[in-house]
DNA sequence: TTGAAAGCGCTAACAC
DNA sequence: GTGTTAGCGCTTTCAA
């Protein structure tokens, strides 16, 4: 009664009366055979209900039609959540299954996410990298010369595919916006992977996007004219208690910043609460512009300011980019694309923009 | 030069001058084998790079070590991004793989997706079914009897275990929560998938969840002593502008509610909108009380009050019963975790509260 | 136009 | 304690 069995390619062609082969041809449609054998064929694999093993396929054909997502970090973060959604899409489209991995920015977990996907024989890999510099386990040989794409930081060899977003060009113009707008008090509070609490010297940050917004932050600062009064700074764990307490510091400094540019939203979310416990009003009393779009930072009233990324864009063009290396040579090229700011109601206008 | 061939095990026996069971003997330490054989052979495995083929492996098993994740919507969902990590977690933990789908409720995509991951051979399913009623594609023979575990919704069938929280429980006790504290005019605002616009006569609700918390609102209403006044409730699409439309009607109402409750954060977000752009203070002019917590409603300030369901719990535990599933015969059973109000700033007193 | 047979990489029953 | 061998389900030469 429950054989418990798949339905396999022999059963059809048993109840077909034709062999292995002629099955396999008239369902992939490949080879000469005859129009009516297709037929046939195609509705006695139905009426039993014959469902081809991708697995089989796979290890005769050498490729599995399956790609490996490694996110750092995970989606319940507001950019690799839709990152994540639009590569699933994306290759589904082009025929491709996501097999996925998240790894709380950790090497380890990264080494470790990587060898699982490869022994799943995936096609190629899509990757977030835990550190710029750490990269001993993605060598062409223990990649089994797979293809890559790197998305959202860099690494610091040109091997891969990258694709990133203009995060300075964003941040400068972010800064710019603000000085125009009369902010002279700067605060700057950037969320680092691997340090603890919150220190106001810059420490070494292991990953380029993040870099590169406190690199556009700071030339937002110099190129602003007049130049800014006072730029706070602060390097922060990716942790809630520690924000909160990074924002208490600047906003009880000497010149508190009368803005704080946040690097991403759970930095936003420590100034949104700690100005709310104080009864500062967002987009009066203090101003705030944050990397990276959501919902809630729309819906919110004001609305955020915000520096938005195209992730759904990068999301479709690293599938389509993995998928031409995998199925012909491509030359690694890196792709930036263009970040921007959403202007809403979190800057304050304390004297009108030129 | 470039061989682009995977290692495999019969270079590893060639390597170590054994054959491929003794190498797959010490790989995998079953059966007898001498400890010296053991760390010569691991050795050389370990030295010409070798990686097993899960693949190849899974075919002779008949087992993948991979379960499908097919969840309704997407991960850009507040409550199915959680459960999608934990389930990947939960997954890695007890050795397995995690294939993901999303289907945008809609039934067709989830049967595509069914289909994919059981060509894909899987060795299990975790499911989030678009409507209660449609489970043609669920029956033990389409699914090579392979085990589900339904999650966040129920099915009109006892015949797979289900994982749901108590929606209807914690929808009344938050109605409870609001009239306790002098609400007697109120607002629902339930998102339902698959109408258009809003109304305001109870459509058929093919989720049970939302039906439940529907429900459960009602329950709220009947206990509530004294009776409220008067209950708007509006069925909305679950759509920025639809919402947006609902909570500007219920608002200009004759007797507007005190408060709203909303049956998933995407409504929240409009009441939140609405309610700015009308200067209505949350928590004070308007109050309200959504299904589903997140970062963002906690930051706030107010906080807002919501019902927070034991997203992880419910991911880990669907994981681990689909794999006791897997692994052996177990007898389906339903399951109900409990969700509870976190109460935090976004009601208003209206009168002490007994 | 179709069939026979080899083989993808691995494991396990069976022999030695 | 180790080797031989068959076979998981499929595709694709090669031969007929």
């Amino acid at each position: 009664m429950a054989p418990n069995k798949n339905v396999t390619i022999n059963d059809v062609a048993a109840a077909a009366g034709v062999s292995r082969a002629t099955v396999s041809r008239a369902l992939s449609g490949y080879g000469r055979i005859h129009e009516k054998t297709v037929l046939h064929v195609r509705s006695v694999a139905e009426s039993i209900g014959y469902r081809p093993n991708s697995l089989a396929a796979a290890m005769r054909a050498g490729k599995t039609k399956t790609i490996g997502l490694v996110v750092i970090s995970d989606f319940t973060n507001a950019f690799f959540d839709r990152a994540t959604k639009a590569i699933i899409d994306q290759a589904k489209e082009l025929g491709y299954r996501v097999l996925i991995s998240h790894t709380d920015e950790n090497i380890a977990e990264e080494k470790a996410a990587v060898e699982t996907m490869l022994s799943n024989q995936v096609d190629g890999l899509i990757l977030v990298p835990s550190g710029s510099t750490q990269h001993s386990h993605l060598t062409p040989k223990k990649l089994n010369n797979k293809p890559v794409v790197i998305i959202d930081r860099k690494l610091d060899t040109p091997r891969f595919t990258t694709i990133t977003t203009g995060d300075r060009e964003a941040a400068k113009e972010a800064v710019l916006h603000a000085t125009e707008n009369g902010h002279t008090n700067l605060g700057f509070l950037i969320a680092v992977p691997g340090i603890k609490g919150f220190k106001k010297k810059a420490p070494e940050i292991p990953i380029t996007s993040v870099q590169e917004r406190a690199e556009g932050f700071s030339d937002g600062v110099s190129e602003s004219k007049p130049k800014p009064k006072s730029a706070i700074w602060i390097y922060c764990e990716d942790e809630e208690v520690a924000a909160g307490s990074a924002v208490e510091e600047m906003l009880d400094a000497d010149t508190p910043p009368s803005i704080i540019f946040t690097s991403n939203n759970d930095m936003l979310l420590a100034v949104l609460k700690i100005a709310g416990n104080r009864g500062l009003a967002i987009g009066k009393d203090l101003s705030v512009i944050s990397f990276d779009d959501s919902p809630w930072a729309a819906a919110m009233v004001p609305g955020i300011t915000v520096i938005a990324r195209p992730v759904e864009d990068l999301g479709h063009l690293a599938v389509t980019e993995l998928i031409a290396a995998v199925e012909g040579k491509v030359r690694p090229k890196e792709i930036v694309l263009e970040a921007h700011l959403i202007r809403r109601g979190s800057v304050a206008k304390l004297r009108k923009a030129k």
